[in-house]
Formats: C-alpha cells, sequence, structure tokens
DNA sequence: AATTCGCCCTGTCGGC
DNA sequence: TGCCGACAGGGCGAAT
C-alpha cells in the first residue's frame, strides 16, 4: 500500500536521522526478500559503506552508499523506522506493544503514544542496518511482499525493476509530456494503464481511484478512447492528489507508519477510495465498489463516465 | 506480441 | 466461541 506519497514522506523523514551514517552492521533475517547479492555477503559488502544520498524512485527507496545502492520496496505491509539500540535495550523493550506478544498488543495499540507506537523489532522485522553511532534502520515487514536489493556500482538504469519504470509524475508538466506521448495508443482500460509502472510510476490502488474522480473518468475507459483534453486534466489531477498527499504525510489504512510512528492524514481526505456503498461528495450516487485489474476499484457511477 | 491470470504472504473480519 | 473462507494488493513470471 505505500505509494509514492508513502514513501517520498518516508524517505524525508528518515534522511537526517540516515545520511552520512557509517554502516556498522547488517542482518537480514528473511533470505527470500533479498535480490543481487547472497544474503551471507551481504554484511560484509556494505559494512563501513557511508549513506551519502537518499532518493526515491516511484515506489522504491534509493540508498546510495560510497561503492554501492541499496534499494528497498516496502511492498504492501513495510515499514521503515530508525531507533536507538539504548532505546531498545531499555524503556521500549519492556513497555512497547510489540515486544510483548504482538496478539495481544494490538488490542491496546491504539492506546499507546509515540515513540511506543513506533514498529520496533519483532518477528516481522526482517533488515536491521546498524550504524556506528548506534542507531539503526529496520525494515519491518507483516506480509514480505517487499524486496531489498543489492546493487554493485550506483547506475540506477542497470537495475532491472528501477530501469522499468516511467515519468515521474512529480517531476512531469502534463503538456510538456503529452507533446512527446500524444497519442497515446493503448487498447487497455485506464485503471489497469495507471497501476502499470512503466509509463507513469509511484501511482497505486488509491491514488488512481482518487486521481480518475477528479478527472471524472470511469476506470474502464479504454486509454485510447481518452481525449488529449481529458488527459491533459487527469495529469494534473495526478500531481494534485499526489501532492496534497505528501502534505497530508500520506494515507494511513493499515500497515502505514510514518518512521516516526505517527499515521498520515490523508485517508481523512480521500473521496473515492475506502468508501464503496457511500454517497458521492458530489453527486450524492451511491458510490460503486468493484474489481478491475485484479483490485477493489470504487467510483462514482454518474460522476466518472467513458 | 500483448494481455491476463496466479501466486507470493499474514492478519483481520464476517458468517455460520 | 471457534473455525474457516474471503479479502487486502504490488509486481513478476507463467499461461493464453
Amino acid at each position: 500500500m505505500p505509494e509514492l506519497p508513502e514513501v517520498e514522506t518516508i524517505k524525508n523523514i528518515l534522511e537526517p536521522s540516515v545520511l552520512k551514517q557509517t554502516i556498522r552492521q547488517v542482518d537480514i533475517s528473511l533470505k527470500r526478500m533479498l535480490e543481487g547479492c547472497n544474503p551471507s555477503k551481504l554484511n560484509t559488502l556494505l559494512k563501513g559503506q557511508v549513506i551519502k544520498n537518499i532518493i526515491r524512485r516511484g515506489k522504491y527507496i534509493v540508498f546510495i552508499m560510497e561503492k554501492d545502492t541499496l534499494v528497498i520496496h516496502l511492498g504492501m505491509t513495510g515499514q521503515l523506522t530508525t531507533s536507538h539500540t539504548s532505546s531498545i535495550t531499555s524503556n521500549a523493550k519492556k513497555t512497547s506493544p510489540e515486544n510483548i506478544q504482538p496478539q495481544k498488543a494490538k488490542r491496546s495499540i491504539a492506546g499507546y503514544e509515540f515513540p511506543l507506537l513506533r514498529p520496533i523489532e519483532d518477528r516481522h522485522t526482517h533488515l536491521k542496518i546498524t550504524f556506528e553511532n548506534n542507531s539503526r534502520l529496520l525494515f519491518r515487514d507483516v506480509r514480505t511482499f517487499g524486496k531489498i536489493i543489492f546493487h554493485n556500482g550506483h547506475n540506477l538504469e542497470k537495475i532491472p525493476r528501477l530501469s522499468k519504470l516511467g515519468v515521474e509524475p512529480l517531476e512531469m508538466t502534463p503538456k510538456e509530456f503529452l507533446q512527446k506521448h500524444w497519442p497515446i495508443q493503448n487498447n487497455r482500460n485506464i485503471k489497469a494503464f495507471l497501476l502499470e509502472q512503466s509509463f507513469i510510476c509511484g501511482l497505486g490502488n488509491i491514488y488512481v481511484d482518487e486521481s480518475l474522480y477528479f478527472s471524472s473518468i470511469h476506470p474502464l475507459t479504454p486509454v485510447h478512447k481518452i481525449s488529449r483534453d481529458k488527459w491533459m486534466s487527469l495529469l494534473s489531477n495526478i500531481k494534485k492528489v499526489l501532492q496534497k498527499a505528501i502534505l497530508n504525510s500520506g494515507t494511513t489504512f493499515s500497515d502505514y507508519r510514518k518512521p516516526d510512528g505517527e499515521k498520515g492524514s490523508n485517508q481523512e481526505k480521500l473521496k473515492v477510495y475506502g468508501r464503496g456503498g457511500q454517497p458521492c461528495y458530489r453527486c450524492k450516487t451511491t458510490l460503486v465498489k468493484t474489481v478491475i485489474a485484479q483490485r477493489g476499484t470504487v467510483y462514482c457511477p454518474h460522476c466518472q463516465i467513458f
């Protein structure tokens, strides 16, 4: 579920505590999450390297180090957080609900305030990076759809997952984009097309539904039937939807947390996603919940047309 | 060649 | 109360 705004938020919050840090030790406990090198070699490869830069590409967060690059995809339930080892061994370990019994802790978790709410370390923490200053970067992922990619060197184009990505929506201008790509010949429906990362990257299920709603486009509309004007509107709405979500620190429906443990607030602003069966804010028509492109999809059958 | 589908995975929730 | 199936879905590889 972490899409572009969530990854951007995580990157921005992580930056000050991770940048310029020297890696002392790396522990990976779920080896199948790692691509690009042998899990037993990861620690040797990364040890001693300084994190020089952090960037986001689509839904990927990229750690540029002196020699190599480490890429993380959060999948569905991935969480990145920083903590100091001292707080894990004293306060947090004793009192954090996550560290007592995950099952029991859930019931009472709402009663805990930051910093105890932050995901610290449990059986779902699959990657731990310890820095020379004793702080740690933790990657926790309940459903393990996430990925950790080691890459030798800095050439991102050589990383297969990254090289397939399309344009960054926040960096493109609708007008220039259409001058370059128009007409857009594709037989698929617009929902499936936008979920595909190779044209525009960073959009997931939530922000595709939201962008289509704002553009009054039915999610099943074939791409080649969308007029140039509609595309202009769609592209600018994509940017607006993403920018607003970043201002709201992302959308928290279940697992997504900022690295400081707090939730985003954009879920309160959504117009269609998660609102199936409820009235459209514009016309009061009951919003339809269906499945398109193998994904739960919500739209207004009155406002959103072909 | 283009597109669709199945699968990976765990926690939650609703129905019986 | 407890069990079980359905559901959530990003991205890849297999199947069509």
